[in-house]
DNA sequence: CGTGAATGATTTGCGCGCAAAGTAAGTTGC
DNA sequence: GCAACTTACTTTGCGCGCAAATCATTCACG
């Protein structure tokens, strides 16, 4: 009989970070519906905030998502007055996704609660850092190898 | 004008959380549906792989989610044949989850996907249990604030 | 007892995330 | 010029995760 500790919930990193991540999401939950935001919503606007210019692509691009999952979020930000979507007049396929002046306004009280939030999770800056770091580098590590690849 | 560079995408752990979880079910996915399974699914067959004796709401313990989240899951597992979903006799409200023989066997070839994708990462034991531990404490902590707490 | 509170599970509605398929607009190569 | 390919976006279907409401059963206690 083989031993499956590897397979012990307590041991699964993967685990971890899906309890860590819906965690924080349920943090973020209820101060962001007061301001009529979702998560992702919230993520989608960090980006556009960041950076004006913006397509559906470049967005999914830097939320690592695929298209479909960013066209619906963003018809709802443009719904609640966030953001615009047009039609770019030089290449009829894209479309230009640009923050309205309700939507760059938003940034102010969302600073506010990511503040808050941070402030939860007990962690000092360094700490936070180091954590995000490794994140980071797995999450680009699981990104290469789409493919199985040939270990040896 | 403030500054936000603590709203900037990538200094935000809770995006680099998201992300990694993002691209570790990604990596689950494809083996996982050539059994039948979705990732959830594969995170509650761990629970029971584990310790056999479990409710609709123990489990939802375990997996540190709602009750509702848990229900159609199971449901759709009994639909596979991978679980039984029994009221118990002697408290009408509970109902028992029991794994199947053909759950039980899941088990084996199961491991071998979690073996693979443990793999992808490309992580040292040691730095994945460090990097677990870090996660396991930051839920914990996030979870026992529920309330927006008084802070000075 | 009996009534009201608590508990366990389910249902409903909504917003993801993604695979797969589809549409429309641009690009390439002959 | 046009057929084949590529690119950008959308649509559809499905399985979550959760809030809120609902239902049935059990428990507490006066």
């Amino acid at each position: 009989m083989p031993a499956y500790d590897h397979l012990l919930l307590e041991n699964q990193l993967c685990f971890a970070l899906y309890a860590a991540t819906n965690a924080v999401t349920r943090a973020y939950r209820e101060p962001l519906s007061k301001l009529g935001l979702t998560y992702p919503q919230y993520l989608a606007m960090l980006v556009l905030w960041e950076s004006g210019a913006h397509t559906v692509k470049s967005l999914a691009d830097a939320l690592q998502l695929d298209s479909s999952s960013v066209t619906p979020l963003l018809k709802r930000l443009e719904l609640a007055g966030w953001v615009s979507r047009t039609r770019d007049p030089g290449d009829e396929r894209v479309v230009r996704i640009e923050l309205t002046a309700v939507g760059k306004a938003l940034r102010r009280p969302v600073a506010l609660i990511q503040k808050g939030v941070a402030c939860r999770t007990r962690l000092a800056q360094a700490e936070l850092v180091a954590l995000r770091k490794q994140l980071q580098a797995l999450t680009e590590t699981m990104a290469e190898m789409k493919v199985p690849q040939t270990v040896t």
